[in-house]
RNA sequence: GGGCCCGUGGCCUAGCCAGGAUAAGGCGGCGGCCUCCUAAGCCGCAGAUCCCCGGUUCGAAUCCGGGCGGGCCCGCCA
């Protein structure tokens, strides 16, 4: 059991000792017990009392009313009421609860339902570069997270494939004569991006023509049954092949990949569109700037309202992107009539996914409890309109979450290695310009660091179980350090920083994995039982170990609510820290008659441990 | 002009939503610890006007108001 049950037997000592609706929490340090409450400060003041004599009467009262994990509560200045607890018993119920069922231990109590999830949505025209990796990385450790919570997550990745970025690229190949096949051992989503598109992007900036033919390709892929519109979503689908390569590299995983070419045909935004007009959320603009253009009424809405109304249909009768995100959005929350048709994509291990096709079959999703959208901060305001219709629909706004996350920018020590020239102290990238670090050549230089770091400290290890345990390095490394900045802060990207493998990184976690991993195969080669009883008094830091695995489950509650996933992090690292230190005073081998309880420690801490890790997408290593 | 986000030791980052007890960790610097379960670790030292001013409170890094600085958004682009 949790430190929920120390919270409980505090809160009911404390009602039987008269405090009306006692708040108690985990204490910052052992020193003030492992569970306080400031309700008595709260309730001296109320009242004009001493606090502290008040929080010595109250403590005085409660004393007679503990038991079970609670030995002892004092009062503290200016009038904490601090419990102190029965650690024999306190550690025995929290290392049993762990080693009997760690999921329950973690996830029981937080609900179920489906949750659905969109992100990575990147352009099929280039490579992921580390921008798109933190979107990445959010969606998939919500996923991950609300999975083992209970709920059922259906991942989504919108593709863009009828934009203007995509005659961009098409451009490159009908006008300006790129193969379509890339270079010897190049890939093509690199192609495209690296090469195709920027130098498009390249020529347009020096020979206005290039725009001219632009537009002409753009107006061509507007017909659907011509060669350039098939030869476009073969290109989408080969450069989406690769994406996912790398998003799969970086253990994210999707249930359906829904292509926009796809949704603009289903009827989807027809169906949105009715209602939208039914609903009197948009109207015919007959004047103004915007005449001839259907736009979403924004006069109601106390921020929006200041800025214009909304132009989702535009004059030549083509939807905007707010239009169709707006539609989608409907599908989404399993609100719309209309059905999109899937076919298999892919099976890997065990897990299907489905892509949008038109000769699909034909599939609608049940209303989920919540749809979460993972979607840059620059897009604060089109996410709210999207939001505002469709409470102006009257369907489910209530349900339809955009997690939004500030950018990636590069510093301007690696931007320069790019040669982008900064004025600030960091630079925005640019897949237009070429401004950008691929998450494929970060990870693989990642890689190396690990292999250099691996083989000298193992000389022994292949070849192969060197680059093996160096990967998961990499991709323990690069999650952590996307998933550790807050996801309102800007990431200011610095390649050299991020090739760091000690510290505040990933390694650090899997690195007290593996010692505690090392532990219990000695253990059990030499017959060594593991036991949730202390034999003694225990030391500092096994309290301090005990106490921190016994909050987790209190974080993880916290994320599930809040969808903070940071804390995860900070979690996983403190625990990771407080377990290093255990480690280095006390040992569990040659423990004498505290080997047994340490090692139920140590088993505790690893299954805590590995629940976060898989969770954050740091992978779980036997050694390193 | 309106709106959103950020501002914590030299640098990076927690803590802020739910105000409480010495403001936590990493990098960098200095000094220690491997005949003992992996030193990618641990311990110690130095280093902070928690951007500024005001307010609320017994108590503010945290809440409120006003500034300042940095980033972003306000397109018939996506």
């Amino acid at each position: 059991m949790s430190i929920r049950r120390a919270i409980e037997e505090a809160k009911e000592a404390l009602r039987r000792a008269g405090v009306r609706e006692p708040k108690v929490v985990p204490t910052k340090s052992l020193a003030f017990g492992v569970v306080t409450s400031t309700s008595v400060l709260e309730e001296a003041r109320e009242r004009g009392l001493d606090a502290l004599a008040h929080a010595e009467a109250v403590s005085e009262r409660a004393r007679g009313h503990l038991g079970g994990l609670l030995a002892d509560v004092r009062a503290a200045t200016p009038g904490y009421v601090n419990f102190f607890p029965d650690w024999w018993r306190f550690s025995e119920s929290v290392i049993r609860g762990v080693l009997e069922d760690v999921r329950s231990f973690l996830y029981e109590g937080l609900g179920e339902g489906e949750v659905v999830i969109e992100h990575t949505s990147v352009n099929p025209n280039k490579a992921l570069h580390v921008g798109h990796a933190r979107n990445v990385c959010i969606g998939d450790t919500i996923s991950r997270l609300m999975t083992k919570a209970g709920r059922n997550v259906r991942v989504i990745n919108y593709v863009d494939d009828s934009g203007a970025q995509m005659a961009e690229l098409l451009l490159g190949f009908a006008e300006l004569g790129f193969d379509l096949n890339p270079p010897m051992g190049m890939r093509f989503d690199e192609y495209c991006g690296d090469m195709v598109y920027v130098e498009v992007n390249r020529r347009a900036k020096v020979d206005p023509e290039i725009e001219v033919k632009r537009r002409k390709v753009a107006k061509e892929l507007e017909d659907r049954g011509s060669e350039f519109f098939r030869l476009s979503r073969d290109i989408a689908l080969r450069v989406l092949r690769d994406q996912l390569r790398t998003c799969h590299r970086l253990g994210a995983r999707y249930d359906m990949l829904v292509r926009e070419s796809d949704v603009v045909v289903s009827g989807l935004w027809d169906e949105a569109f009715t209602r939208l007009k039914v609903s009197g959320a948009i109207y015919l603009a007959n004047r103004g700037s915007k005449a001839g253009c259907w736009v979403a009424d924004l006069s109601g809405h106390p921020v929006l309202s200041k800025e214009g109304d909304e132009v989702l249909v535009k004059s030549d009768g083509s939807t905007t992107y707010v239009a169709r995100d707006i539609a989608f959005a409907l599908w989404k929350l399993g609100e719309s009539r209309t059905e999109l048709r899937f076919t298999l994509w892919e099976v890997q291990n065990g897990r299907i996914t489905y892509i949008s096709s038109e000769d699909g079959i034909p599939a609608r999703l049940g209303p989920p409890r919540l749809v979460i959208t993972v979607v840059d901060s620059r897009q604060k305001r089109p996410q709210e309109v999207v939001r505002y219709a469709l409470s102006r629909i009257g369907v489910g706004a209530d349900r339809y979450v955009h997690y939004s996350y500030e950018p990636v920018l590069l510093s301007k020590r690696s931007a320069s290695m790019l040669g982008a020239e900064a004025e600030g102290e960091a630079v925005q990238m640019s897949g237009r310009e070429g401004i950008y670090f691929k998450v494929e050549e970060v990870l693989n230089e990642l890689v190396e660091v690990a292999v250099r770091e691996t083989s000298a400290r193992r000389p022994e290890w292949s070849k192969e179980k060197v680059r093996e345990i160096a990967e998961a390095i990499a991709i323990g490394a690069f999650r952590y350090g996307v998933l550790k900045v807050d996801s309102d802060r800007q990431i200011v990207f610095d390649i050299e920083e991020s090739l760091k493998l000690e510290g505040d990184t990933g390694p650090y976690l899997q690195y007290s994995a593996v010692r505690a991993k090392k532990i219990l195969l000695k253990a059990e080669e030499i017959g060594i039982e593991p036991s949730p009883t202390p034999s003694g008094d225990l030391t500092d830091a096994e309290m301090r170990l005990v106490r921190e695995i016994s909050i987790v489950p209190l974080t993880i509650e916290d994320v599930v609510r809040t969808l903070r996933i940071r804390s995860l992090v900070t979690q996983a690292r403190t625990l990771a820290t407080v377990f290093n230190e255990f480690y280095e005073s006390c040992p569990v081998i040659g423990g004498g008659s505290n080997a047994s309880f340490r090692l139920g420690l140590v088993a505790s801490y690893l299954r805590v441990q590995e629940e976060l890790m898989e969770t954050l997408g740091v992978p779980v290593l036997d050694e390193l």
